[in-house]
DNA sequence: AAGTGGTCTAGACCACCAT
DNA sequence: TGGTGGTCTAGACCACTTA
C-alpha cells in the first residue's frame, strides 16, 4: 500500500479513516440512496485498494453511528430514518413505567421569517437571513405532551411548503433525507426546567407556569453541519427524558 | 482453537465476548487495581490462548465503556474515577455558553434508614432493608446549583461512616471504587421538570415553586448490577444538563 | 533500545439469507 | 448454491513512551 501522506506534515491519519471519508463523501454525493444496499465489502475494499479488513473498520464506525445498517447474509444499506431509528435515536420521551410510545404529530403553524442573531449563529447562517419557521405539537396515548418549535434555514430546504410538510408520509429528519437529501446523523441537546408561558401551558393542557422540560436542540449532518434547530417543551408530570451514562448504545 | 461451547446449544457467543467475559471476571476480582497497568495486550492473548487481535477486539469494547483505558506506548490501564471521567461520563451540568466545572460538594446529611418499596425495587434489596441515606450539595463557581439525595444497599458498603464519606479525597464514585472496590461503569437517567419544595428551594436558593430539573439517576456496575440510587434536583438558570444523540463518544 | 499499543494485510472458515 | 457479513488467525510494520 502506497502512503496516503508521504510528506512529514505531521501524523498521517490512519488509513481506515480516509476509507471512511470517502464513503461519508459518496454518501453524501447520494451515490446509493437511502435504505438501498452499498455495494459488498470485498467490492468496497476493491475499489478503495484496502483490505477487507480496514474497509469493515471504516464500516464499523459508519454503523457505530447509525450512518449505516449490516445485516449478516443481505448486505449494509444506508439507514433511513424510519420509525425505530427515531425511537432508539432521536425521541428520547419515555413512559412512566419506561415504556416508548410513537408520538402522533400535528401540524401548527408554518412560517417564513428571518434569522435572529442567535439563531443565525447556531445554523451558520447570516442573521437576517431566510429561515422557516414550524410549530409541531406531538401526542402520545392521545394526549398532548411535547411541543416543538424548529427553525431552517430556507436555503437547504428550497421550495419547502406547507402542504409538502403536513402530508410527508415520514418522520420530519426521514423527510428531509427523502425530499432534500439531508441526512440528520446526530444532535446536541441542553435541557432545562422552565416555566410554561400562556400560549405553551395551553396547548399542552397545563397551568400557566406550570414546570415544563424545555430542551434546545441542534441537529447535524455530516462534518457537523448544522441542519435544524429546535426548542422543544415537554410535560413531565407522566413521562421523562431517558438518558444513558456511558453505555455503548445496542449491542 | 477448540471450540468454546462444542455441544449444539443455539449459536455458540463469538470468542472475544469470552475473553471479555474473562476480562472482567479479573476485573471484578480486583486482580488488576484501579490505576493499575494489565499485562500486555500479547501477554493476555497467550494466557487466554486467543490470537492478538481477538484478544483486541474485547479490549476494545471494555475501552468503548471506559472500564479499561489505553495509552499508546505506556499500556492498559484499569479506569479510575478521577475528576475527568467525572466530567466526561457522568456529569452533565454545563454553564450557559457550555462550559463545563468542577461541582465542589459539601455533605449536608448522612443516616440510616429502611428501603422503601420503590428504592428496594431499583436496588434489588429486599423492601425494609438497611439504607444509607446521604444529602450532598453540589456548587458550581460557589454558587449552590445541584442537590443530591443518595440512597445506598447498606450491605454493599459494609462500616461506612459518615466521617470516612466526609474526608474522602476523590469523588463519590471514585470512594465507591477505591474503598470498597466497586466499580460504577454506567448509569441511567429519567428527567423531569419539578417545581421546588420548600426544603429544595432554601438550600438552592431559589423561589419555592421554582421550577428544577430533577433526574433520577439508577448507577450500576458490571452485568447491570445496581449499585446506587440518585435523586438530584438542578437548578437550570443559569446552567443545564448536556445530551448527546447518536455520537459516538471521543474520537 | 526495548516494550507497548495502533494499523494494515491476506486468508481461512462460519453463519445467515436469497434463490 | 452462491453471495453476504461475522469471526478468528498470524504476522509485518509503525508510533509512542520510557529508560
Amino acid at each position: 500500500m502506497t502512503d496516503p501522506l508521504a510528506a512529514g506534515t505531521a501524523t498521517a491519519a490512519p488509513l481506515y479513516r480516509e476509507v471512511r471519508r470517502l464513503l461519508t463523501a459518496s454518501l453524501q454525493a447520494r451515490e446509493w440512496e437511502p435504505g438501498a444496499a452499498l455495494p459488498s465489502e470485498a467490492r468496497l475494499a476493491q475499489r478503495f485498494r484496502v483490505s477487507i479488513g480496514t474497509l469493515r473498520r471504516a464500516v464499523d464506525e459508519l454503523v457505530a453511528e447509525q450512518v449505516l445498517v449490516r445485516q449478516q447474509g443481505r448486505g449494509t444499506f444506508v439507514a433511513t430514518h424510519g420509525p425505530s431509528r427515531l425511537m432508539f435515536q432521536f425521541f428520547r420521551i419515555v413512559g412512566a413505567n419506561g415504556e416508548r410510545d410513537l408520538p402522533e404529530p400535528e401540524l401548527l403553524a408554518f412560517e417564513r421569517g428571518r434569522a435572529e442573531a442567535r439563531e443565525a449563529a447556531a445554523l451558520r447562517i447570516a442573521p437576517g437571513e431566510r429561515v422557516l419557521r414550524i410549530r409541531n405539537l406531538l401526542r402520545l396515548g392521545g394526549e398532548p405532551i411535547v411541543l416543538d418549535d424548529i427553525v431552517l434555514a430556507q436555503r437547504l430546504f428550497p421550495d419547502l411548503a406547507e402542504k409538502a410538510f403536513r402530508e410527508r408520509d415520514s418522520t420530519i429528519y426521514g423527510f428531509y433525507q427523502t425530499r432534500y437529501g439531508i441526512n440528520v446523523v446526530h444532535a446536541s441537546e441542553r435541557l432545562r426546567a422552565a416555566a410554561a408561558d400562556r400560549a405553551s401551558a395551553r396547548i399542552l393542557k397545563v397551568a400557566p407556569g406550570a414546570p415544563l422540560l424545555e430542551i434546545h436542540r441542534l441537529a447535524m449532518t455530516y462534518h457537523d453541519a448544522p441542519v435544524e434547530l429546535r426548542r422543544s417543551r415537554v410535560n413531565t408530570a407522566h413521562h421523562a427524558y431517558s438518558s444513558e451514562l456511558g453505555k455503548s448504545p445496542a449491542r
